[in-house]
DNA sequence: AGCACGCCGACT
DNA sequence: GTCGGCGTGCTC
């Protein structure tokens, strides 16, 4: 008798046997999906892990109701990778799965025949035929409707009444009045190449007119109103770029071949190399030297880049040079169209893709002869998955896949995580420096703006420094771009009433609630609950509730307040929630149409604006201060990364650093651009404080409804803990918000050395946690193991 | 995670 | 007298 081990996308630890009847023995792979009976009465889709005769002596199988694939769906490097994760980040085989295999492979629970063959490396086909009862057609109705999200842009024409009705001229001169209107108008005409004998009036993307300083969206929207023009929105192109490529890679400067040469010389030793390049440097040239090479040696490429990141610059750049061979992978995309990748790479034929641009999850791929991985921005954190599990590092698991195939893997950034420049000072990674600007554009002047000073001076204009607000004028008066950056969105970070001092905070959360100007409603950051402030203190009765501190929303108001004539936008999550919002904004920046962009981090992201001579950071003290050991880090990363905005074509830009704190260390390193002091000072406070690279760090996190059941398992849980490994256990402790949304949270911290028996920990902690499970009154606890949490 | 079983409060 | 609340246990 055969069985089977088999993963089944659920939270429970392990793999689950069940019997193989003799008829599906030849059938049964692993890799291939399989549908069988769990539980009462469900039917699950799971995958086949392995294949053995080992009679399990404890429990009676089920047998395997059918085989769903002919051939496989999952690689056995895959499953290798799957249980590598698993194993490392302490989740369940089925956490793993449920991350990795897009639902449309995964149809969870099913019933009926329907299901029962499908086609070889093509498991959505039974999806395009979904059976007849209630639940396959509700399944099949949101696959259908998640199939197609067609994008739309606005463009612009004439109204027919103003083609038909009096004459262009005359329409025209009765906007003498309304300037802005009438340029705006001609600017239609002349762009769109309009002409009156020609019916009917052509239409023009409003993008390529917005860049124009002649373009007003108030002009538009009048005379839209008026009848003169109409918009309509126009389904664009679904996936941005050509699908043949136009481009061959550009010739590398000298200083980019010296690097490119640099890293196959280390290839040749190592597995994994840092590529420190220099903002503006063009890494990005680098990269498409090495993915050319790979792919004409017939391997496939995995480029990883951050959700941010991952712009249609980037896209458009790749498709240009790769076209049809390049493939994307991104997390907006549909459930059908993620399947459709997944078929393509796995068929890994001629016409298949063999250059993957993708964030996180494209890991999971069925790749089989990958050549090497690029990480971008290899420090950004956001790399880390944090919920749900698998709580796995992007990059690090990027390293492991790589080393699975016997491939490479090339971590590229500005500012490298400090684990990743100390694997390169240890010399367990390679490292490549870039570290000169491409077209020798120098490196912004860094002013550094106390605002202690300043405000004891009384010199602060509202959030401005008199450095800054100096900066800004000049900045505009030239007609040069400004980026302001502030760490926290919404329009005050709080209310307050002046006379009790009564804050507004989250019903389910221990936060305060950000006010929203425009919603003008009060926002929880953390469970997006949201409701109307008081009209008055719900304590003392006062109507001085008053809105304190600053958040992007705020200080967009307060530019206006200062550069009236300014055009400003706003970049952050609130902004781009609308769709396609943030690619306009963007866009608006880029094409000149905006003087200042005042946003959260997200204007740190690789976006190539070429006329930005200052950018502000306007409270470095709320990134210094953090309570984290990587807040240092972090705060010399975002403030560099900020920073390279400025000065790009228009010769040498500014910075200006806001902080009450002008000697703190990473202050100084950042204008004077130590990165190595700045290296030097974290490693030596880390090796001192026993933190990562020094230590590997397993954060257990104990969540229940009840505040004091949460503290006693969290107590009980870490005492039990210290046990076994002494010292090495921190907590519980209260985290930074001890409540979201209606769970109390405390954590413990294991920190465990370099060189220690991992395996064991991990087997320890497992068994300790599911210890509390046993323990009455506390089966409600949930606790979960974030290894190398961030 | 689901899902069923099982034991205590406000209702036809 | 029941309906239903969610605490607990189990799933190959």
């Amino acid at each position: 008798m055969l069985y089977a081990d088999l993963i089944l996308p659920l939270p429970l630890p392990g793999v689950f046997t069940y019997s193989v009847p003799p008829g599906l023995a030849s059938a049964m792979a692993p890799g291939k999906r399989v549908l069988v009976p769990f539980g009462r009465k469900k039917i699950y889709s799971a995958v086949v892990s392995r294949i053995h005769d080992n009679k399990p002596a404890d429990y009676a199988t089920k047998d395997i109701l059918s085989v769903l694939d002919e051939g496989t769906v999952i690689l056995p490097v895959q499953l290798d990778f799957w249980n590598w994760i698993s194993d490392y980040y302490m989740c369940a085989p089925g956490e793993v799965m449920k991350a990795a295999l897009p639902s449309g492979l995964r149809p969870e629970s099913r019933t009926g025949p329907a299901a029962t063959h499908g086609c070889t490396g093509a498991g959505n086909r039974g999806r395009e035929d979904p059976g007849t009862d209630g639940h396959n057609e509700a399944l099949a109705h949101k696959w259908l409707k998640n199939r197609f999200v067609p994008k739309t842009e606005p463009f612009i024409s004439l109204h027919p009444s103003a083609c038909d009705g009096p004459a262009l001229n005359e329409i025209a001169d009765r906007l003498n009045r309304a300037p802005r209107q009438q340029e705006l108008l001609y600017l239609y005409l002349s762009e769109s190449g309009y002409d009156e004998f020609s019916a009917p009036a052509p239409e023009i993307a409003q993008s390529s007119l917005a860049g124009s300083p002649r373009f007003s969206k108030a002009a538009l929207k009048a005379l839209v109103s008026k009848n003169i023009l109409q918009t309509t929105d126009r389904t664009i192109s679904r996936i941005a770029g050509p699908e043949t490529a136009s481009r061959s890679p550009s010739i590398l400067t000298g200083f980019q071949q010296e690097a490119l040469e640099n890293i196959r010389e280390q290839f040749a030793a190592l597995d994994v190399v840092l590529l420190n390049g220099i903002t503006s440097g063009g890494k990005t040239e680098i990269y498409i030297h090495l993915i050319a090479e790979e792919l004409k040696k017939g391997k496939q490429v995995l480029y990883l880049l951050p959700e941010i990141a991952l712009t249609a610059q980037i896209i458009i750049r790749l498709k240009n040079i790769f076209g049809r061979k390049a493939g994307i992978y991104h997390s907006k995309f549909s459930d059908a169209e993620r399947v459709e990748i997944w078929n393509n790479v796995l068929a890994g034929d001629e016409d298949s893709y063999s250059l993957i641009l993708g964030v996180r999850s494209s890991l999971f791929l069925p790749f089989s002869r990958l050549g090497l991985v690029i990480v971008d921005e290899e420090h950004e954190n956001t790399f880390k998955q944090f919920d749900p599990a698998p709580r796995y590092h992007a990059r690090d698991a990027a390293v492991m896949l790589a080393s699975m195939h016997g491939a490479k893997t090339l971590l590229g950034t500005a500012t490298p995580s400090v684990e990743s420049a100390f694997n390169a000072r240890t010399g367990k990674y390679g490292q490549v420096n870039l570290l000169k600007r491409y077209l020798e554009i120098e490196l912004p002047e860094v002013i550094i703006a106390d605002t202690r000073r300043a405000r004891k001076r009384k010199k602060m204009k509202s959030i401005f420094t008199p450095e800054l607000f100096e900066a800004t004028g000049k900045a505009l008066a030239n007609s040069e771009q400004v980026i302001l950056f502030q760490n926290r969105r919404g329009y005050a970070l709080f209310l307050e009433c002046a006379d009790c001092g009564w804050i507004p905070f989250c019903r389910h959360c221990d936060v305060t609630m950000t006010y929203h100007k425009n919603s003008g409603k009060m926002v929880c950051h953390y469970c997006s609950d949201s409701r109307h402030p008081p009209a008055g203190c719900p304590d003392c009765g006062s109507t001085g509730v008053k809105a304190r501190g600053y958040g992007t929303e705020r200080i967009e108001d307060e530019i206006r307040l200062f550069f009236p004539e300014a055009r400003v936008g706003r970049l952050d999550l609130d902004s781009v929630k609308k769709k396609r919002a943030h690619e306009r904004i963007i866009g608006d920046f880029e094409a000149g149409s905006l003087d200042i962009l005042v946003g959260t981090q997200m204007v740190a992201k690789g976006l190539d604006f070429g006329r930005v001579s200052l950018v502000g950071i306007l409270n470095a003290d709320n990134l210094l201060f953090f309570p984290d050991f990587r807040a240092h880090e972090r705060s010399f990363q975002l403030i560099g990364q900020v920073s390279g905005r400025a000065g790009r074509k228009t010769g040498r830009g500014r910075v200006v650093i806001q902080t009450g704190f002008p000697d703190h260390p990473v202050i100084k390193h950042v204008a004077n651009n130590n990165a190595g002091q700045h290296l030097a000072e974290q490693l030596a406070e880390r090796r001192q404080f026993l933190y990562p690279p020094f230590v590997r760090l397993i954060r257990i996190t104990v969540k229940d409804r009840n505040r004091e059941l949460t503290q006693k398992a969290a107590a009980l849980l870490a005492g039990r803990l210290k046990k076994k490994f002494g010292g090495r256990v921190l907590g519980p402790e209260f985290p930074l918000i001890g409540r979201i949304q209606n769970r109390y949270i405390m954590n413990i911290l294991v920190k465990i050395e370099k060189g220690a028996n991992l395996a064991k920990a991990r087997s320890l902690i497992r068994a300790e946690i599911s210890y509390l499970q046993t323990v009455p009154g506390m089966a409600s606890c949930q606790a979960y193991p974030d290894v190398d949490p961030v």
